[in-house]
DNA sequence: GTCGCTAGTAAGTAATAAGTTACTTACTAG
DNA sequence: CTAGTAAGTAACTTATTACTTACTAGCGAC
């Protein structure tokens, strides 16, 4: 007869870590609370803490979570395109897809990375990054053997441009409020960034 | 006798805000206390509300702080570049250099904007936002009818893309934890970002 | 000199945070 | 049907936060 009913450690542990990408799509995710969290999700607050240790054992599911599921995406946008420049676009289009499905996310990077020392969670976004940056280089030296963009272009200064194209995107769907105008000011954005890479629109 | 002597509001407001700036460039500004503030100044905690009403008053400074001295250097980069195409690439480096200069700086203008609602703090950092991207629109449009970049470029577009590239290149220094390769990034990612312009380097 | 104003101090306050604890409830294996 | 286990609750602890208040001391104007 209770509302809520008893659930495994397993599907309460997803539904937390959902909760918080939920919630952080709104608000500053370094201040929701596990108050916040277990109002949320209608349990008290001791109970989360019966799935996870600390809360900061909760934000490392979480950046997990983001990490797993943007890869996906993105390794599945490169896999079904033909050539490394369509994987190219395609990946860039990914990505914003993916900012504006969870706008929680990219907010919980940007938090984490806030972060001074070197604690887990910081360091996994670090690693994240930096797989993110070794994709795009292999697919741009791909795309350079392939004649698809320019022989001269730096890969680690096309990566970064890469990177910072769609967080400049991300940062000012932040600012603005909404997701709107973000997928349509990426088309613009990419086309330039093609246009760096030597490609004709 | 005392070590720290009485000084005036308007110092101490500037000091307050300075420690703020200094502080920020290790840990992240959200947790920056009153209490830290205090410490770094040598000075009991209540004695800032002797000078700020609130701690959102100080935040709002800051970011005033920071607007009138980034902008003061993307001015003066401006205006000492003999045509449009020099500013561009002067007002890029001149904002890497500040970020060096001042790596709480950023970190404080991505505290901000990751607050919810319309505070006063980040209506600033809007209007900071916006009209740093009307001064380059209006830049890049000049350097279009001087015919030094592609007469087909979409100003919009070129402006949140030279944004994105420069909060990338910070973003990835908060990531490393260090400013020192960003001036050399800058240079590849700035030799790029030209290249999407349709200037040959 | 001294008087008034203001910066500063020290010790508060109320609110809120994460995490703990003692106890309860539900499911399941034997 | 009963005993063990794991999820949940409610109330608590301890620490920390922004902000306040009663009082003190230094500086400039007269």
């Amino acid at each position: 007869m209770s509302i809520n009913p008893r659930q495994s450690t397993e599907s309460r542990q997803a539904e937390i870590i959902a909760t918080m990408v939920r919630l952080s799509a709104e608000r500053s995710p370094a201040e929701i609370t596990t108050t916040d969290i277990a109002k949320a999700m209608k349990v008290t607050q001791g109970a989360l803490f019966r799935h996870f240790a600390t809360k900061e054992a909760i934000r490392l599911a979480v950046v997990e979570w983001i990490d797993e599921h943007l890869m996906f995406e993105l390794l599945a946008a490169k896999e079904r395109s033909p050539d490394a420049l369509i994987a190219l676009k395609a990946m860039f289009m990914a990505h914003v897809g993916f900012a504006r499905a969870y706008p929680g996310a990219p907010r919980l990077i940007f938090g984490e990375l806030q972060q001074a020392a070197a604690s887990p969670v910081k360091m996994r976004v670090q690693q994240i990054m930096q797989r993110y940056r070794q994709t795009l280089s292999q697919t741009l030296a791909t795309a350079i053997e392939a004649k698809l963009i320019r022989a001269d272009v730096d890969s680690a200064s096309a990566a970064a441009l890469f990177l910072g194209a769609i967080q400049g995107l991300i940062i000012q769907s932040m600012l603005s409020g909404s997701t709107e105008q973000m997928e349509q000011q990426a088309v613009g954005v990419l086309d330039l960034y093609l246009a760096a890479l030597g490609v004709k629109s």
